[in-house]
RNA sequence: GCCGACGUAGCUCAAUCGGCGGAGCAUCCGCCUUGUAAGCGGAGGGUUGUGGGUUCGAUUCCCACCGUCGGCUCCA
């Protein structure tokens, strides 16, 4: 999938076709359903959707109905026709429309565009016709239909999306649908999304023998099989190695705490939906931690503190419960219970915007470590109703940006959008498919301090408040590994790897060979296994192609002979045969630059 | 949480109109002893997600609940 950036596609062709498209679909559907009440429809990233208040619920038979009727409107020339009308005529127009005369007053009294953003140019009503079909828009549009290529358009699906996005509102009708320029454009298109189901890491992670969920012991809850479980071992290893050397201390803090932390801490008051109902312990409230912060604040107010220890780093692989509604959970990518690769910094307002650089540039190496590459940094700053002094939020909301400029990251700001607490940069990255994934986040909290009087004394012998920072590098480990496992598809680079090579011995005789190699191989360190089934090798091969082990190396009469292995990829080559020896240097220098196969 | 669809063996899927639940793969047991993606034969495996209801009879029809999937909302 190529990626361009909002503002071409807004101007782009592409994007009209789709604006047409969706036209196109909402006159099917009123053709079908007069009775329809139509909402919006607006272009998105990879196609267009339009929402309907229907009379029943649509059905596939339906969509490919509509779908066959698009089609057909589409061969008859349509010219897209803009107008621009008064606001008496537009009320009258669309009398029988309830969400279109909504519409109609926002844009007049609140001078909001028809998705209910604000805009810039003074309130002008417009419609587009094309046909009998009539709708409020301010385009743009392709001038006609034969702009549009009927083999390049296709409704995929329909679901249920709130009127404006409000969950109090009516729940409408959505039908996606995708339209390109060519209809090789939509053939590529499908195939992606076909390569989107093949990667999926709750396809993935059970024929790999990864993970498991078990509806009947608790939905979102994952379950780490051993091989999952040595990736995991693997990815914290390595996680705890970076972080000694980037000079960070590590803390264990438990799973539950007396209702005052959460008091305190403001959770119970903000976030008690999200948490899990307490449990008595000897009369008194516990609560399992849905965040680790008011910990690490525990082990920070355990004695007084100087400006002399400060930045204190701390991190912890804490693990949280949060309950999620049941209607998001989605395999690892949304649980009830993660570990997040969580770190407090603790520093004085001097040493800030250092400290910020340095958690950016530690992130940025870890996640180049797992192969990602293509970064976007997104800046949060001041909300309306946030807390704290504005001279802090600038001084960290600059010490933000500068990194980001150090760093020479691309960036959006969302003004307005950081939490009320303190600002934050959000890192995605790009998967092998070109989608985006949050992983790292850096966060100023404004508020634990205070809540929880954090205070060191400084060189003035004063007591001051110091800057906190939350930080997530990965995010949560179970989020991660998912998209890990979706971004290579299963074939791991050989560190991650809980298999890294598999003896394949071609008949039994040879397995008393293949086990004498494999032992050679774990005392180099590698994790390898004989498969002595008695399978032949074909079906070996097979086997160890599907669980993606990066080596296969087959043992017979020449190897045992010559103490070599015959050494086959993952990718299907064939390396032919080497010693043993060879082979170990071979895969340890894969592992130890942490290669990309 | 909301809208819709779905839930049959470990996995992927069958089962006419309501009439004794099957197949492939996987597992186990044999045989075969193999040269770069599936050798052959046999066996075991199910309260059809759970609980109600309708019916002489329910995988099939109805209701509730649980869960999964596609979205929406949410993600201080």
């Amino acid at each position: 999938m190529e990626n361009i950036n909002p503002e071409a596609y807004q101007e782009s062709k592409l994007y009209r076709i789709r604006h047409s498209t969706a036209h196109v679909m909402a006159a099917a559907v009123l053709e079908k359903f007069p009775e329809a009440k139509i909402a919006i429809g607006p272009p998105i990233e990879h196609g267009f959707y339009y929402d309907f208040d229907l009379p029943r619920p649509l059905t596939q038979e339906d969509l490919e109905e509509l779908e066959a009727r698009m089609k057909e409107m589409l061969k008859e020339t349509r010219e897209f026709d803009y107008e621009e009308i008064s606001p008496a005529e537009a009320q009258e127009l669309f009398a029988d429309q309830p969400y279109k005369l909504e519409l109609i007053r926002d844009i007049l009294e609140r001078g909001t565009d028809e998705y209910g953003e604000k805009s810039d140019s003074p309130p002008q009503l417009s419609i587009y016709k094309s046909g009998d079909f009539v709708d409020l828009c301010r385009g743009p549009h392709v001038e006609t239909t034969k702009e549009i290529n009927p083999k390049a358009v296709k409704l995929l699906n329909v679901a249920g999306a709130y009127w404006r996005g409000d969950s109090e509102r009516p729940m409408l009708q959505r039908i996606y649908g995708t339209a390109w320029r060519k209809p090789k454009e939509l053939r590529q298109y499908l195939a992606w999304l076909e390569e989107v189901k093949q990667r999926d890491h709750r396809r993935l992670i059970r024929e790999l023998d990864l993970l498991s969920f078990h509806e009947d012991a608790g939905p979102g809850l994952a379950y780490w099989h051993p091989r999952g479980a040595l990736m995991r071992k693997t990815i914290e290893d390595f996680w705890r190695d970076q972080h000694l050397e980037g000079g960070y201390d590590f803390a264990y803090t438990p799973h539950i705490g007396k209702a005052w932390l959460w008091e305190k801490s403001g959770h119970l008051a903000y976030y008690k939906d999200s948490m899990y109902a307490p449990m008595d312990v000897d009369g008194q409230d516990y609560y399992i931690k849905p965040m680790n912060c008011p910990f690490h604040i525990m082990i920070y107010n355990s004695q007084l503190r100087s400006y002399r220890e400060l930045p204190l780093r701390w991190a912890e692989l804490g693990t949280v419960y949060r309950y999620e509604k049941s209607g998001v959970l989605h395999g690892l990518m949304r649980v009830r219970g993660f570990t997040q690769d969580d770190a407090h910094i603790i520093c004085t307002p001097e040493q800030i915007e250092a400290e910020v650089l340095r958690v950016l540039r530690f992130s940025l190496a870890m996640l180049r470590a797992f192969g990602f590459e293509d970064f976007q940094a997104y800046l949060s700053t001041r909300p309306g109703d946030a807390i704290g002094e504005p001279a802090r939020w600038d001084q960290a909301q600059e010490s933000l940006r500068r990194a980001i400029d150090a760093e020479g990251l691309d960036y959006q700001v969302d003004v307005g959008g950081g939490a009320f607490y303190g600002p934050k940069i959000d890192l995605h990255i790009k998967d092998a498919l070109g989608r985006s994934w949050q992983l790292t986040t850096i966060q100023f909290d404004f508020n634990l301090p205070e809540r929880f009087d954090m205070t060191y004394v400084g060189e003035d012998g004063a007591e001051h408040r110091p800057y906190v920072v939350h930080r997530a590098l990965l995010g949560s480990i179970e989020r991660f590994f998912g998209i890990l496992v979706e971004h290579y598809a299963g074939a791991f680079p050989i560190w991650l790897c809980p298999e890294q090579a598999r003896l394949i011995p071609i008949a039994d005789r040879h397995i008393e060979y293949a086990k004498a190699v494999e032992e050679q191989l774990q005392q180099a360190g590698l994790r390898a296994q004989t498969d002595a089934s008695s399978s032949r090798m074909g079906a070996k091969i097979r086997e160890a192609q599907l669980m993606k082990v990066p080596y296969m190396l087959i043992v017979g009469d020449r190897e045992a002979e010559d103490e070599t292995v015959s050494v086959r990829l993952r990718s299907e080559e064939n390396l032919g045969a080497m010693t043993v020896e060879d082979f170990i240097v071979r895969a340890q220098e894969a592992i130890q630059t942490r290669a990309v196969q």
